[in-house]
DNA sequence: TTATGCGTTCAATTAGTTTTGAACGTATCA
DNA sequence: TGATACGTTCAAAACTAATTGAACGCATAA
């Protein structure tokens, strides 16, 4: 049967996507709904993802819901019939600018602010106390080289979402 | 006390870098004892580590061996004392560098081999049957497009790197 | 050499995360 | 309107990862 050949190829496929995504930190289900969908020509419903894939109702309908909601998906009407379909989008770069925003959003942006937390409270510290002692300044220079490292990793992530957006 | 406000600001950080470590994806423990030893001026002994970060020596022994194989930290010898203790390495860039080879290794090259079967499955399968159906462009077109992404997200990764070497 | 105290290990436990599936609400069609 | 077939929800179960701590071996100091 033809069948059986594509069948093992896309099995291969789905179980390293439900891999990589779940290495993402975005569980495996995703990878997994995605690249069945992405391999189907034709939409598919989500009894057809609970059977292909082996995986309840419930954690098709969440999966979908989410890959809709990074726009990894796109839902389908057909006509006469009750279920929704849906087919994958062709547009990795969006997608994964989508899913990176919606994971690492804040994170960077608030360990800026509690540096600066910190170091204002170093500076009141100085203010009152007169001169830095040893312990003072050891810690000054580390929080210094702290925010350093920070501005350079957050300039090469905002790099890489840059080339991301591009394209 | 003096302390105490130190002790508020090393918490702090520690804990912010716990939360670090952890969404990249290596535990909470290595963030809270290197951003720990990374505030202190003085070397610090593994007792040292569970008093301060309220973790078990077990945690303590394994957080400071991964930490020391990715030259995060340095073995310090004390004359007369039995205890190792360790200090902080001041070189964010190597460590960062160090973890990401160690945690992405292999990865992005497996699931290249992966594609390559893939492919010769497909061409054996147009040598045998003669010309594509539908379904064999089909999908084709999408594991050739897979393909593509797949280099372009390897070049960016290869990109960040090569950043991370430098300097 | 022995006694002591140190770091290490790993089986057991605890904590956290993902997945399930029964119950439910809703839209459609007869 | 009622019956049916769908998607959604969320508490509970299953699974996975992190953490502990007692037992152990080893090195040092006496």
């Amino acid at each position: 049967m033809t069948t059986s050949e594509y069948d093992r190829i896309v099995r291969r496929l789905v179980e390293a996507a439900g891999h990589a995504s779940q290495s993402l930190g975005v569980g495996r289900v995703m990878g997994q709904i995605f690249a069945y969908l992405y391999l189907c020509r034709d939409p598919r419903s989500l009894d057809d993802l609970t059977s292909a894939l082996g995986i309840s109702k419930g954690s098709a309908s969440m999966g979908v819901r989410q890959l809709e909601q990074w726009g990894a998906l796109e839902k389908v009407w057909v006509k006469g019939d009750r279920k929704d379909y849906y087919k994958a989008r062709d547009a990795f770069g969006k997608i994964i600018k989508n899913v990176i925003r919606d994971l690492a959003g804040k994170r960077i942006e608030s360990s800026s602010i509690l540096l600066h937390e910190v170091e204002d409270v170093l500076k009141k510290k100085v203010l009152k106390n007169g001169k830095d002692s040893d312990e003072d300044a050891f810690i000054r220079e580390r929080i210094e080289k702290i925010r350093l490292f920070q501005n350079k990793a957050q300039g090469m992530w905002d790099g890489v979402i840059l080339k991301m957006l591009l394209k």
